[in-house]
DNA sequence: GATAGATAGTACGGTTCCCTTACTACCTGC
DNA sequence: GCAGGTAGTAAGGGAACCGTACTATCTATC
């Protein structure tokens, strides 16, 4: 293969970029994460359906709730509702004290998936650190989340 | 705020998902590359058009090249292509041994925003090794590459 | 207790970014 | 010199989001 412009020969092995490493770390790690909920009988799960999954209380939320917290309008949030209620993960029922709200619930499935998906992202990090190293998984958590957290601000 | 549901009480502090925890980190570094280059004056730079500049040769590489490269689609990388010669990142012209090749070549100030994106991408790894470690840094680069090669096969 | 303004959710249309299928132009081996 | 392969483009589509605008409902104030 050619040699590639604008690289100083003396800049280290891969230097993969920082964007692309970490793109690159989630799409192995989604891919893995969607297939094995496949596998495990939760299908039509994809990326945006963590806003649910993540942020939903045990008793409930509301759209503009799970909207706020996830960071996604409220209409594409909805788009993501519509679609885990098709697939019984979610159940939206109006609110009795507010009829302009409705409350969004798990489903005993929705609650199935939202177990399974913890699991099986703690065995990849589990297998990750048999593989690499504990502390090393470990502290590449904490140095991302120390780095979006400061960079955030 | 109330408890979420699906949460063991045990799991440790901020748990947020790998899949998460990675968009996060790419958002947040592409948010200040984009910016810099921006200030700079290299304009209009967005996330897919590092296809380009990453896997491009220095004598100029062809299209079907650079997409089997990057992974994008011959037509999804021609958009790109198109934006950037817009632009004025590129340049394609035709292959004088084979007319249905172009070839795609850096500009100057192609050439000059790669430097560019290269020494941004630069400042920000070196920002986190000094207020993280240096050795953290690096191996956090290291367990991440590791996990994506490992994983893609 | 009427009404102005805020809030919950939905509808509609648009953008971005990628894909697949289908095509044209050109090249190469038999 | 033609069959089949390859380079690139065109056209259309879908996923995943956004903003604007709307309806229904609630709440605070007079």
């Amino acid at each position: 293969m050619a040699t590639r412009a604008g690289r100083p020969a003396d800049e280290g092995v891969s230097e993969i970029p920082l964007p692309a490493l970490f793109t690159q770390a989630k799409d192995v790690t989604l891919a893995e994460l969607h297939r094995r909920l496949d596998e495990e009988g939760f299908e039509g799960i994809r990326y945006s359906h963590g806003a649910v999954f993540r942020f939903i209380d045990a008793e409930g939320s509301r759209l503009t709730a799970l909207a706020a917290r996830s960071g996604l309008s409220k209409q594409a949030l909805g788009e993501v509702v519509t679609e885990l209620e098709r697939h019984g993960y979610v159940e939206r029922t109006t609110d009795p004290d507010d009829h302009r709200a409705k409350t969004i619930r798990l489903t005993e499935r929705g609650m199935q998936a939202q177990v399974a998906a913890a699991r099986i992202l703690g065995d990849i990090e589990r297998r990750w650190a048999q593989h690499l190293g504990p502390d090393r998984i470990a502290d590449m958590r904490m140095v991302l989340e120390e780095v979006v957290r400061s960079e955030k601000s």
